[in-house]
DNA sequence: AAACATAATGATAATGATTATCATTAATAA
DNA sequence: TTATTAATGATAATCATTATCATTATGTTT
């Protein structure tokens, strides 16, 4: 169903299991955001059998090559998401009341266009080899502005 | 030496404590990003008594009152900083190999236009109402990069 | 296809970070 | 100065995550 490529040779990045290929399908079908508690939920209706450990190794392993995003927002456990090339470059508003979170994609270009600057002048001034930057907006959604 | 002002009667802010007034002064006195756990070393030395709960209590009291930011960088607990109004706007640089964090202040101003921007139109599409803005680089810090 | 080597798993204990409880103390109001 | 009650310290409890270890499953080798 889901095959991990990056043309690596297929033991190299671990034994693909079928647990692990579950983990990885909750996130392919259910968008965005999860919590290990979130997928524990999810994998259990098809394999009850299935430990806490085994859910947070596998998000740390998948994590590792790159299929997955780590955040840790405001309150709670950290939130996981699929790290799919294909997809709009995006960030995340959390409201702070209700913890939601909503992806944007609003500005991307001149927000990719600062950064890209920005990386440059820090990677100078600092000597700091940058990787990823997350950019959170924080505030309250729609449901929580009224309620 | 340092009374929350901000206009608001005294009393209606809580009661100010001697140990409260330690753990403000450890900021004031310790540049940024301080761990529970750091601000409990500290505090210690003068005030031996204090209790781990106290200090947690007092730096979420401290961020209701707007006083410290709370962050949660990639591992370990929950950073707090001054919220002073007069430094700098500035964002954090976090190794992620030996999870140092680093301000920086650079391109503040094309960064405000575009947040300002941003938060107009999520405002509009998305009804959210934005508070505050948070701006995280994550790579390997000049140190890692060598080691 | 059977045997092999070992990574992955499940159960659960252990850890680390944070919050709750409650009797006592101390800050502020009366 | 006494009264009121928020803050404190000690500690138990909770929540999120990681470590341990015997067992199982995966991928490799024969």
């Amino acid at each position: 169903m889901y095959k991990i490529r990056r043309g690596r040779p297929y033991r190299a990045i671990g034994r693909w299991t079928v647990k692990r290929q579950a983990i990885l399908d909750t996130f392919i079908k259910s968008t965005g955001h999860l919590t290990a508690e979130d997928v524990y939920m999810r994998v259990r209706k098809m394999h009850s059998a299935i430990g806490m450990a085994t859910v947070y190794r596998n998000l740390e392993f998948l994590r590792q090559q790159k299929l997955l995003n780590r955040y840790r927002f405001g309150e709670g456990g950290a939130r996981y998401e699929l790290n799919d090339d294909e997809r709009d470059h995006h960030h995340h508003l959390i409201c702070t009341k209700c913890g939601k979170v909503r992806d944007y994609s609003e500005f991307v270009e001149r927000e990719l266009e600062l950064m890209k600057d920005l990386e440059k002048e820090l990677a100078e001034k600092y000597n700091f080899e940058i990787s990823s930057h997350q950019l959170h907006f924080y505030g309250l959604c729609d449901k929580c502005r009224k309620g």
